[in-house]
DNA sequence: CGTCACTTTGAGGCTAGTCAACGGCGGTGG
DNA sequence: CCACCGCCGTTGACTAGCCTCAAAGTGACG
């Protein structure tokens, strides 16, 4: 089951590193009030079991402070299917909100550590701190916007530039300036609905086009405008300057 | 444009006949501060404007009281992307709440009402009156759940099935028993990442298996027990008695 | 009654999936 | 320390579902 951090103390949001996290976009007021709701940190690891799982009466919220956690859920016949990647400053369970029972399973990719908010006090808090509501509101809107993207039809190429893209503007890169791709290929495959030797196969063209290049386990982004350029259509990220001067001409 | 209604009186949503709309699923204290917010009706014909343009800063989200309204994005090369469609009940413009930009293009497919809810009143009822801000949370998150089912891998004839008695549980059925397809195949097909012709073949298809059979212009379900069999992978609807026998073996 | 948009039907092609086999890497245990 | 094992990534050959293109049929509407 899951580890839940030694210390039993409120965890401190002021002090938080992730500068993207619903208590860094919301005043003072509502930092503080996020703060006092949040229970201890929990560190998660792969293969040590779930968040929550598809079906669960979902108890609280999470919000990521480090690492990466996968959703999904398994059909009748078995399947896995990956419902999204969460980042630091994600919030995880928004799907849940409708129906309070969770439609997805949640596990860590890598090790990971997530901030607990539970439901009860949640709404609470946003009954007595509207503001709270409002930023909750705008992940979900946010994650509804993702989701409409990955809802596109796109090519195999489009779908894995801007996942790329996406993945870079959320994970940044690492100190040499590469690209880390925390999760398996068959991970991203599943999610973006590509079978892996799919993925393996692109990424490969991808380096043939001089697009990136792979250095040790991470990629490096050469041409970043060409691959905006072929994501640009999916609409999750900015074109390129070929792109701009196309649609210009 | 749009031919707003010619009384310029607030509508009072405690007569609306729009039973799942978001008044309908508070108390009477959010259904008078829902009903006093909310400005005239708008009628909406097909080709006669759209509610709000992609890129446009969305200034009210609107809920839809009759007929069909569809939102869809045009990419760089100008094809047409259906991100979805509309019913009585639903709030349109959610998409847009994180950024306050207007991710889609709304038009009517046929001719259709809706009831305006603008952003700035909207932000103040939801900060004054909070269960409203729950109530907007839960569209949204009913519709991330729509997305994310769609987003799916799914075959022609799983992604039609499902949409079909998605349809039916939204629109109902005529007088007759029959589901009438408000929109063309080609837009059908087009939110379900079909080609049209795909549609049309699969629907004949389904016709010759005996699932269904055309009636004039609408389509009536005979066995719908098969429809859900065939839909129940993209979870959205309940599979019906075969499949439900199928995993008991 | 003609036009136009939508639907239907057919033939052919392509993208991506499936299946199979191999290579590389890390972990585990002897 | 090294051999073994399992997972993941890679590569090739083949397949299949769906798209594309083309053309004819149907219904709505002016």
């Amino acid at each position: 089951m899951l580890a839940t951090a030694a210390a039993p103390l409120k965890t401190d949001c002021q002090l938080c590193p992730v500068r993207s996290c619903l208590v860094h976009r919301g005043d003072t007021t509502q930092a503080g009030a996020w703060s006092e709701m949040l229970a201890p940190r929990q560190a998660l690891m792969p293969d040590d079991g779930a968040l929550h799982r598809a079906g669960d009466r979902l108890r609280a919220l999470y919000s990521v402070r480090g690492g990466c956690v996968k959703a999904f859920t398994v059909d009748a016949a078995g399947n896995e299917r990956i419902r999204g990647f969460y980042f630091p400053g994600d919030l995880i369970g928004l799907d849940a909100l409708a129906g309070g029972v969770a439609l997805s399973t949640a596990v860590a990719v890598v090790p990971s550590q997530v901030c607990v908010a539970p439901l009860a006090d949640l709404n609470a808090l946003m009954t007595e701190t509207p503001g709270i509501a409002l930023r909750v509101m705008e992940q979900i809107s946010r994650e509804l916007a993702l989701a409409m993207a990955l809802a596109g039809e796109y090519t195999a190429e489009q779908r894995l530039a801007a996942f790329l893209l996406y993945l870079r503007q959320r994970t940044g890169t690492g100190l040499d300036g590469c690209l880390r791709l925390p999760m398996a290929q068959r991970d991203v495959g599943n999610y973006l609905r590509l079978a892996n030797e799919t993925v393996c196969r692109t990424l490969k063209r991808f380096e043939q086009k001089g697009w990136l290049t792979p250095v040790g386990r991470g990629l490096r982004l050469v041409d970043e405008a060409a691959l905006r350029d072929a994501a640009a259509a999916v609409g999750i990220v900015k074109p390129g300057l070929a792109q701009t001067l196309a649609q210009a001409a």
